[in-house]
RNA sequence: GUGGGCGUAGCUCAGUUGGUUAGAGCACCAGGUUGUGGCCCUGGGGGUCGGGGGUUCAAUUCCCCUCGCUCACCCCA
């Protein structure tokens, strides 16, 4: 296999599906806009303990599945495998806590994580991500949901839900984490294999598995809620009654566990089952502790990321039948002799500096070539030159889409265009 | 890191109980109209049958190894 072809889990996008990264890209930052963040843009490869504090050093992001390694200067770098942690990084190296007390951002481009690839899941993947910085209030947790859900409303996908939950404060979890392991202890020769591991590692996923004795086990078990402090459950009931008030639906899910270190209280995912085992397509969260882990004073944040993969994977879904056909547009030159082709090129440059879509052969063809290819390329419009029409001043203008054609002043081309 | 499925033309796939020059549809190019597209007709180009090794008179077909893709586990967007 010498063939030239990119590597496991990196994948061109290619033209034909280039349309929706852009309706996705444009009606995220139209509508992000609106609700007044701006955008970030942040490096691709940032010092590797950036990554270390910021998403935790337990976490399997970090343990094993960052792109790491030394560069020239024997630094060790990281290929960014999310972007919050670079936001936060960003935001406490240029204190933009100085312009205004409350900070909202969004960005959007690569992020990069070594796993296996699957349905939904590459190494070189795309998020887009939004963070809203310095408040911790339902009020802002909500805001960020409604925006996103209405996000997923104006691209048109229907087959989704929202399911929340709060992970509570890192005060109130530890002692929860306590109790949970306790129970799980008692239990520990019915867990699966995974499970007795992440009862050392992560008893909280354990809440998460699939097997169905650990689903037994884990309805048992006490949940967050009985953890929780007044002041945390007045807060998510307040998340949830803003929710409601804004038309949006959701559930609660005690299950829902996040895998980066950061977060806590309010977490929430938006989910479908379009997606095959990698249902998420969003998810988000508080996390009020990443700028203290990097070193910085609090600064109390709640934000999301999409998984743009994913979230094309459902607009396509939702493409149904609509076969779109492609708008005609634009002007294909046909010059029929040597003579022509010369003239079709001036004309070619002239009708592209008035902004007019135009194209013609790179050498000569026969008349028939040249029609076939103005339809195939969905061009409204053709120029058709020969003997007859260069020794009048004139061309044939054929109309692709009834088939009409007329004649026109060479000199009268362009501004026919440029009007329309 | 683990497990299942799959690798034949640009794409989707047939095929051979091992046997001469490996096929179809679509796509591409050209001709049918020496100046007119889409439909139709005719013709053409294009394949190291993923790669390597083995068995055999003979391998795309059987065996082994390997690479890649894919789905799932783990975990995550």
């Amino acid at each position: 296999m010498t063939k030239l072809q990119t590597i496991t889990g990196m994948a061109d996008i290619l033209p034909e599906d280039i349309g929706f990264w852009h309706v996705l890209e444009k009606t995220a930052r139209t509508l992000f806009e609106t609700y007044g963040f701006e955008e970030i843009r942040t490096p691709i490869v940032e010092d590797t303990r950036l990554f270390q504090r910021g998403i935790g050093e337990n976490s399997q992001v970090v343990q094993k599945e960052m792109y790491t390694f030394d560069d020239k200067g024997g630094d060790s770098v990281t290929m960014r495998p999310e972007g919050t942690a670079s936001v936060m990084r960003a935001y406490l190296q240029h204190s933009l806590m100085a312009k205004d007390a409350i900070t909202k951002l969004y960005y959007m481009g690569p992020m990069f994580r070594y796993e296996r690839p699957q349905k939904g899941r590459l190494r070189q993947f795309h998020q887009i991500g939004v963070e809203l910085m310095g408040i911790d209030s339902p009020l802002a947790d909500a805001e960020v949901v409604i925006m996103m859900d209405r996000l997923i409303r104006t691209l048109g996908i229907s087959h989704y839900r929202l399911e929340i939950n709060s992970l509570g404060t890192l005060e109130e979890r530890k002692p929860y984490l306590e109790c949970l392991v306790k129970h799980f202890t008692r239990f520990t020769d019915k867990l699966c294999d995974d499970c007795k591991k992440r009862l050392e590692k992560n008893p909280l996923r354990i809440l998460d598995c699939k097997e169905e004795t650990c689903i037994k086990l884990a309805d048992e078990a006490p949940t967050i809620f009985d953890a929780l402090t007044e002041q945390t459950k007045e807060e998510f009931d307040k998340f949830k009654k803003l929710l409601d008030e804004a038309g949006v639906v959701y559930m609660v899910n005690p299950r829902i566990v996040r895998g980066l270190d950061y977060y806590e209280k309010t977490a929430f995912e938006f989910v479908s089952d379009k997606l095959g085992s990698q249902s998420a397509f969003s998810a988000g969260g508080r996390y009020n502790r990443l700028a203290l882990e990097l070193g910085g004073k609090e600064v109390p944040s709640v934000g999301f990321s999409i998984g743009c993969e994913r979230i094309i994977m459902l607009m396509k879904e939702q493409e149904f039948e609509t076969t779109m056909q492609a708008e005609l547009k634009g002007v294909y030159l046909a010059p029929l002799d040597e003579a022509s082709f010369d003239v079709c090129q001036g004309l070619l440059q002239n009708l592209r500096d008035e902004g007019v879509r135009a194209e013609m052969d790179y050498q000569k063809k026969s008349m028939k070539a040249q029609m076939r290819r103005a339809n195939k390329l969905d061009f409204r419009y053709v120029v058709i030159m020969g003997e007859v029409e260069r020794q009048k001043g004139i061309v044939t203008l054929k109309d692709l889409e009834n088939g009409e054609q007329e004649e026109v002043k060479i000199e009268d081309l362009c501004s026919k265009f440029n009007i329309q």
